[in-house]
DNA sequence: TAGTGTGAACGTTTTCACAGCT
DNA sequence: AGCTGTGAAAACGTTCACACTA
């Protein structure tokens, strides 16, 4: 018995919600089979690099056919572990905050926006969609009354990285940061970052040297 | 006269603003001098790739001491082409739009929140972030107002296609969007997205079968 | 016939290791 | 003595092209 059932690359799992949305739309139109050109055009990838990514998780298509729609979903989303249905934790109930609440909390698969918290005594105790927020101070409390998995840092650059130690420790095994530093999690910890400044310095690059095509 | 002066990986671009952040906080210490090493910690990448993207820049460190602070930091905001001060335009002003256009507001080097533009009546015409919001009909003669290099779309994801049309019609040549779509564009266009929903989804990935590293 | 699954080629990105400069 | 800059190698990711199959 080899312990490498799934060696599944890291490139194609960042690429599976795509995969996932578009067999999501197809699913809308009543598709019941899509082929790997269809599914690609509307991932915005090519069509070998999607058949490369599906067989990756051993996916079975039909050759001549292509895929069943609804089948290659539910295999997706399983992958992905979308059954689990994570609790979602933010941090930082400012203005960015307070949006990704309402954002998230707009019922996508997969996880739930189960807790707010902030550490801002005017912010604590108001209610925003639909939950009311808590004290920064009782994280962990929090954490683990509401088994969160997953956890959203939306505080000031300078809380981050105390914060993030702090959600590490409660418990939480990912983390999605909007602050621009560099996060220092221990191994098993799994952290991306999502920082508008630095994209949009990485747009301006192309615009003032001549441009190119980019992703 | 060959016409490849600059062949710098699009990697190597990707991490630059983390270098000039960790040259800022650096700067802010009142440090002159930096080692690679140094840098590679705050920026939150290994010593070798460091070096490797500053050599891509022409820089030049000096051996046995680092790099000069404020000279690299200098460099790297040109290489980046920060001195542009690019106008940036959001367009659509929901909670999202709203929450990025006060936290961009908050003055960034490289660019500057031009205008913000809107499809719903009720919105047009409101002041956010100390900005009047105009009317996405007028969304071709505001781009060339204030030369509008950058846009980010935060519409629903029905209308993103459609206004990244009208966006690159209008002139501009990168789009930051956070509508979970594919968008076409024409060659010499750049487009990077950021989808909450899919990080969420990855970062969910390692937790239902055991961890490792993650970024 | 139409479309998958994949070996092999390719290109890119990262790491290693060390020569060379100050 | 210390740290940069970079050749050479390794790892990784993508594309090509086509054998195979329903």
């Amino acid at each position: 018995m080899s312990e490498h059932e799934r060696e599944v690359p890291a490139a194609t799992i960042a690429r599976l919600p795509r995969y996932l949305r578009a067999l999501d739309e197809l699913a809308g139109q009543a598709a019941t089979t899509a082929s790997s050109e269809q599914l690609a055009e509307l991932a915005g990838v090519g069509s070998p690099l999607l058949r490369r990514d599906l067989s990756h998780l051993g996916s079975h298509g039909v050759r001549g056919v292509g895929y069943d729609v609804a089948q290659l979903r539910e295999q997706m989303a399983s992958a992905l572990g979308l059954a689990a249905d994570l609790a979602v934790l933010i941090i930082g109930i400012g203005n960015l905050g307070h949006a990704l609440a309402s954002y998230m909390a707009g019922g996508r698969v997969g996880y739930r926006v189960a807790a707010l918290v902030d550490a801002d005594p005017r912010v604590v105790g108001t209610e925003v969609a639909g939950l009311t927020v808590e004290d920064e101070r009782d994280l962990a409390e929090v954490v683990r009354r509401e088994r969160v998995a997953l956890a959203v840092i939306a505080t000031p650059s300078e809380a981050a990285q105390q914060v993030c130690g702090r959600l590490v420790d409660a418990g939480v095994t990912g983390i999605l940061t909007f602050a621009p530093v560099a996060l220092r999690v221990p191994p098993g910890v799994g952290v991306r970052s999502v920082d508008l400044a630095s994209e949009l310095q990485i747009l301006a690059f192309r615009v003032h040297g001549e441009a190119g095509q980019g992703s």
